[in-house]
DNA sequence: GTATAATCCTACCGAAAAGGTAGGTAAATG
DNA sequence: CATTTACCTACCTTTTCGGTAGGATTATAC
């Protein structure tokens, strides 16, 4: 399997936010609630989140999260791609990958390298507002 | 990473029985060492080969590993469907996966199947013989 | 300013998969 | 029969996945 939980948990609490009021805070409480997530594990899936400016955070009574982007302008594949770290099919396509030693005569490196532009060409097509009305 | 060692290698050693006399068999400790791959693990790969007649495998001595189906007629796809199991991007689209009880109120699920279906017709776009070449 | 409600941080844990090793068995050939 | 080869069973180590526990920190409401 391809994407794990990490990513589809996040996907689904982002999809969660896009359907209330844009401007109000939700208790991460709720949307674990609704989602069927532990909190416990929502809780190290959202920093992530919170940090590259997708979803914003506020303490304390009456805070919880919002979305910090447009879902228009937030692409699945920025969410997948922070969440599973990558999307490469083989280890040596991975960002700060130490070069295969048999780069020079592989036969198999162009195949993934394209299947590598086609996932992120994909995934970078949709947007959360998309898979809503969808 | 989406394919590990096992469809990586075994995409490796088919490609290499194509680069020699079609017709002898090659002992599995030469390709083993022309690819740097283990002999031992190199032995829990080749069966599933063997059973789906992509390679034909003969004993004893002068025995060894040969191609069992043409380069030209060996997609990419089969051998990573039979290495890796499955190409599914998320569980509930492996074969013989049970019904996910969100299904109905899933929007995610038609973003997955798509790309899924773009997976297996990417690489089953590709065959041995396409690899050979390039 | 204190209680409270919320996020954030660090650590741990069990199960599964990835990647590989070891040793022996069975078949074919010379 | 001895050698060469593939095949089979079992085990092992490391990493990842999915999750839990407990506390620290921040901010709001009263």
């Amino acid at each position: 399997m391809i994407v794990s939980t990490r990513g589809r948990y996040a996907l689904r609490v982002l999809l969660d936010l896009c359907s209330g009021d844009p401007d109000a805070f939700v208790p991460m409480k709720e949307i674990a609630k609704r989602e069927g997530i532990s909190v416990k594990y929502m809780e190290q899936i959202m920093p992530v989140l919170v940090k590259n400016g997708l979803v914003e955070a506020v303490h304390g009574k009456g805070g919880g999260y919002r979305l910090g982007v447009k879902p228009s302008e937030c692409r699945v594949g920025d969410v997948l791609r922070l969440t599973e770290g990558d999307l490469a099919p083989v280890a040596c396509l991975s960002c700060g990958a130490e070069p295969c030693k048999r780069y020079a005569d592989c036969k198999t490196i162009g195949m993934w390298s394209e299947f590598n532009r086609i996932t992120n060409e994909y995934f970078d097509g949709i947007t959360l507002s998309d898979l809503n009305k969808g």
